[in-house]
DNA sequence: CTGTGTTGTTAACAACGTTAGATTTTCTAA
DNA sequence: TTAGAAAATCTAACGTTGTTAACAACACAG
């Protein structure tokens, strides 16, 4: 049975066309025009063959979210080669901002309350490990003893994710949102290293 | 002519009415359920009058997200009666991301990026203007020269709602958001201030 | 009491997500 | 090669959304 493997193929195939087009639709009209006849339309297909692949809108919708992730991290394994710690982290951070700012409605749908937390988290967890691990090297390339790394990361995430949606919100361009990313970076860390030494400093005097 | 008066009071009151109960609809079942026709229904009239007090559904939204926005500056002045300024600023903090957990959807559309970037400014502006003059203070009284006060309150802003943002986006409960964001305002105050006395010291060794 | 606005309703429009049924196309098997 | 099964696809429709037009009911001024 050669013949259902290509038709399997040819499905799949299909459904990634879908995909591509929801994308390029979504990157280049926003949301708004984001409508499965419209999809379909550009896909040449009618409107019910999108239904053939995925179960609703939102189950498509989270398809771009999970695919958005994916193109984050492999920007965050660029900023990664950067040899030097501290750098690697202001890379990251402002990578993190100009991502969001470059795929303005493709950042805004990744993080929109509607798509379903369960399965956000379950694609979000990569990006977020490695953020964890990015951390977890610094503080011991600093002697940083974080009291909780978790913690950290979630800071850490938030902060950027904060600062990327005031570019968004259009309280300030791009550009300036990445420095002040790095700002903020910058001030954390920072303050993370300076509370460290000081309890280095009370538990040696004690 | 009192007649006018009183129709014009009328006219206000329905107004109101039709404020009151989309907010309702919004804090009690989400952005899902906070239709037209429900509103009007809610408040016993038929859909079209909605139009009468409103231009479309976008500017009542709006109206709610203004009402969000002088909510949440109350509950700032509250936290802002505190005297010592860097509990003043913690609470602040804590009460920003526990504002966003108590009132979710609400919070959700207030930073929705739907909604007219310029009309957000506007009633965002006095909320923005509290933290502002609260970090203008708070760098006085620590003998802090920030080199941008503006970028600091932009920084402090989106770190908050990025925080408030994971609590909405279910990684972590609202308690647990509140306490990372006082941790974050921990550790950026503190980054800054090392930041200020290590450039006083370098002055003062030249 | 009679006309004149204001206020409200009903009915409808286009567009949306989504489903059912019919139809055409494609493959299998005798 | 062709009859029947299966898969793929389309058209038509349903219910809901925001929104508007046309009309009815009411309040008021003369």
């Amino acid at each position: 049975m050669p013949t259902s493997t290509r038709r399997a193929r040819e499905r799949a195939r299909t459904r990634e066309r879908i995909i591509e087009a929801a994308l390029h639709v979504l990157e280049t009209e926003g949301v708004g025009a984001l409508t499965i006849r419209r999809i379909a339309t550009d896909v040449e297909y009618s409107a019910p063959v999108v239904y053939q692949h995925f179960a609703n809108k939102d189950a498509l919708v989270l398809e771009l979210v999970a695919h958005g992730h994916r193109l984050m991290l492999t920007e965050f394994h660029q900023a990664m080669q950067e040899p030097d710690v501290d750098r690697r982290m202001t890379r990251v951070a402002s990578e993190y901002v100009r991502f969001a700012g470059e795929h303005r409605h493709l950042y805004q749908v990744m993080n929109d309350p509607v798509v379903d937390a369960d399965e956000r988290r379950r694609v979000v967890q990569p990006a977020i490990d490695a953020l964890q691990e990015l951390i977890t090297t610094w503080s011991a390339a600093h002697d940083v003893a974080l009291a909780d790394p978790d913690q950290a990361c979630k800071i850490l995430w938030g902060t950027l994710h904060g600062i990327a949606s005031l570019g968004h919100l259009g309280n300030v361009g791009n550009d300036r949102a990445c420095r002040l990313a790095e700002q903020a970076l910058h001030a954390i860390l920072l303050g993370w290293r300076t509370e460290a030494t000081a309890n280095e400093q009370s538990t040696k005097g004690q």
